[in-house]
DNA sequence: TCAAAAGTGTTAAATATACACCCATGT
DNA sequence: ACATGGGTGTATATTTAACACTTTTGA
């Protein structure tokens, strides 16, 4: 269920592994990818999830069952590691360049781990990438490390580690697809626990869109949308006086 | 180099077919298409060039080589279809059901021209489809059937006649697109010739939104872009008054 | 000379912007 | 009481919208 690069753990036995790669190869579509950009949003800056891959961190990805519609295998990629359903999950890019394979990363990764490369593998194939992206609320979020249990860590989405190959590109490209998502449609609550404040919308798009937004502007633009319903206070953790706490209105009718 | 529901012609022998299946399973990367809903404007109305396959019709549409981008693959397909090279050419949406495969239309396609269809035949794949729109001058187009001169026509986007699997909702999808892209940016001059008036931008708006906009608002709006640079008079063939002649300005750099 | 289409201007409404003011809270 | 952050109001600028007026042209 994990991607090319991300499929191994120092732990599989050789055997495991040709085999797992010989499943894969019957079970998924060839040549094509999905990667996952999952954001988060936490002390006031965001956040990445990635895979710890040897020297190179990647972005979660999979594949595409040849039994299974792409939107599913994203929707299941993203359970794997999230343990979450229902996200705000999007398609926004296909990365199709012909010189787009893993060859000698794998290589590498093959070399250090002490296996034997082999020119045939599966993986070693040109991939097209079905970048989506997705919005989670972080502290929802027990990242599992999927089905192979793999290191896992938050990154700074403005102050990304090495990555494989385009993982980077990608990531980026979330980003700004994201800066242009929440300019025209609301969807950035998603990131944002259940119940929130809006002090906490107005710092979440200035981090996004990384600009000032006129604080009492952005409080009544975003009211005036009446999309979302005002609560009683919040108290707890906040140090002066507390801010009205919203939630979505009607999430379920419309 | 067409697409797996459009690459055969009467004229075609037996022996021919299976020989390109053959090959085309050789050089694509399988399980993946790509069409293209390549629109005109013309008459008032937007058109889309449709290919004639028997009972229903199809977009234009291909494979990736498996040496060569995605991209590239799409620009080729246009080009083969239109003879035109750079024109606007966009991936809108990527059709992903794993249900998403034509067995039953080629078997009926099969049946019809007398062909022996087969089980295990290439083009029964499920296929994902990348679905691009491409903005045309249609005028200066002289559809030729691609390579394999099949039989095309012009039609009525809005009116579209029945059309194989989902290629109609592939089509309403680029329309869709098309529609939230124009609020955007603008691209809409694609449509017409490189010199064009003010009104005619103003029909075109109003054609692919389907609603009125005000006349003096839209002109104003659209010289305030300082996009276009205003040439002399267009002369002929106007009954009345002879409106501006605009093109872009500095079309090169930038 | 008149209707139709094109080009431009003028005013009112709606929105965006900038900033001011008051409220609640912890120190 | 005062500094900080939150909530709201008000004056101004900018943009959008509606419509009026003038010009050109063919019938």
């Amino acid at each position: 269920m994990a991607k090319c690069h991300n499929w191994f753990h120092p732990q599989l036995a050789l055997l495991d592994i040709y085999q797992y790669l010989q499943q894969a190869s019957e079970w998924y579509l060839p040549h094509v990818s999905v990667d996952i950009t999952i954001i988060g949003f936490q002390e006031g800056t965001l956040k990445v999830l990635l895979l710890d891959s040897g020297e190179k961190w990647t972005l979660p990805g999979g594949y595409i069952g040849k039994e299974e519609s792409m939107n599913d295998a994203a929707v299941r990629v993203l359970e794997d590691r999230t343990g979450l359903t229902g996200q705000y999950l999007k398609l926004f890019q296909v990365f199709g360049d012909k010189s787009r394979n893993f060859k000698e990363d794998i290589r590498e990764m093959f070399r250090q781990q002490g296996f034997e490369w082999k020119e045939d593998l599966w993986i070693n194939d040109r991939y097209i990438s079905m970048a989506y992206y997705a919005l989670v609320d972080l502290d929802q979020v027990h990242p599992t490390g999927g089905k192979m249990n793999q290191p896992h860590a938050w990154h700074d989405l403005n102050d990304l580690p090495p990555m494989w190959m385009d993982h980077a590109q990608i990531a980026q490209g979330a980003l700004e697809q994201l800066k242009r998502d929440i300019t025209i449609e609301q969807i950035s609550f998603n990131l944002l626990p259940e119940e929130f404040t809006m002090p906490q919308l107005h710092r979440l798009h200035e981090t996004i869109l990384d600009k000032k937004l006129e604080r009492s502007r952005f409080q009544k633009k975003m009211l005036a949308l009446n999309l979302f319903e005002r609560l009683p206070k919040l108290k707890e953790d906040v140090p002066h006086r507390k801010p009205y706490l919203y939630r979505i209105k009607d999430a379920d009718d419309h």
